[in-house]
DNA sequence: CCTACCGATCGGTAGG
DNA sequence: CCTACCGATCGGTAGG
């Protein structure tokens, strides 16, 4: 309930976006993916926008807080790509395809939020890990009735979706400690290449 | 070299088991693997051994010395069970799911320390954080090759042995976050599930 | 293994 | 956004 509330100022937030404040996020994201949450003190964060520790209040609640608007955004945005990938219709197969790519250029557009969620989000409070469990479970959600819908149109075999979900994503997820988004590789590739190795474990009878 | 002389040490230290050395490392493993490594103070550790902070240090040298200590030692049983693995002969389609019997028995068998290897690891110091990557680089080489020798047998297809390592192993490590030791399925079970939809990638030309 | 204690650092606040 | 500062906690040590 709480942290629902919280979510709302946080979306008022985003409709009157402070430069200031975006400066803040990105700045605390890097620091927080390259030394993890933890060991980034304030204090870093304040240098790092040239100001001085005490005034780091006037943006923010407390660190906590900071940390839980870089997560849940970051989840958010997960949601919202994969929710476009699903509408945009095709067959089970294409749409899983889909759904991959979408899940990949996280990495590709994202790359320091995705690390700092997959981190750092059980050092958020309870409530705010709540939050992000259950925007995780609805991203699941989609990948799971896809899989279910190829099932049921032919497209895949036998496998259990919730199985096959997580097998793929977290084949997926591996890519966000070594993908480079300048690197040579894209992220539509990097996503097709371990779906060649997968699909034919989903197609299986 | 330094850590060279570390793990030497560190090896006598295991010829010569002090029982309450042994208690210290078990209660640091499981606090770490709760609370994580940072959120955990030296007190608490000392507290459930029930004595003073500062006789801690009558047994280690520093906290991140005993993180180390934890890390390695795991790192280590991970790769001496997946080299008596791949001695245990067969076909290299046997070979890779005796391996994954093998790594998934590391969750059955260490779930604490696996969890405190995964998500601790880099906390370490620069030195000992080389030795773990060392370790680990030794162990994937063993996938590595066992699937390239499934290739030349006609095992496998056309799949690149370090992109199948690699699919392989984050499937099998996502198994880390919610499996349950305790719980109805065995560690054999999950690596064969999941290799039913890994093995049709590998196989397919 | 204990007592007693350290210097450093931390997140956060009051008042302007 | 700054100055000045806080109470708490931290890993670790000296001397026994």
């Amino acid at each position: 309930m709480r942290s629902m509330a919280k979510r709302a100022k946080t979306a008022q937030r985003m409709r009157l976006p402070s430069s200031r404040y975006n400066d803040l996020i990105h700045i605390a994201t890097d620091l927080f993916a390259r030394d993890g949450y933890e060991r980034t003190p304030v204090r870093a964060i304040s240098d790092a926008m040239g100001i001085e520790s005490g005034s780091l209040y006037s943006h923010i609640s407390s660190k906590e807080g900071l940390l839980y608007e870089i997560v849940i955004e970051c989840a958010d945005e997960f949601f919202r790509r994969s929710e476009l990938a699903r509408k945009s219709g095709g067959t089970a197969e294409q749409i899983l395809r889909r759904l991959c790519h979408a899940h990949m250029s996280m990495f590709r557009d994202e790359l320091a939020a995705c690390q700092v969620y997959y981190d750092e989000w059980r050092k958020l409070n309870a409530d705010h890990q709540e939050d992000v469990i259950a925007q995780r479970k609805r991203y699941e959600k989609i990948y799971r009735q896809t899989i279910a819908d190829g099932i049921r149109d032919g497209s895949f075999g036998t496998i259990d979706p919730q199985w096959g979900t997580m097998v793929v994503l977290s084949a997926l997820n591996w890519a966000s400690v070594w993908y480079n988004p300048k690197g040579p590789l894209t992220a539509e590739h990097v996503a097709d290449s371990m779906l060649d190795v997968i699909f034919p474990g989903l197609r299986a009878r």
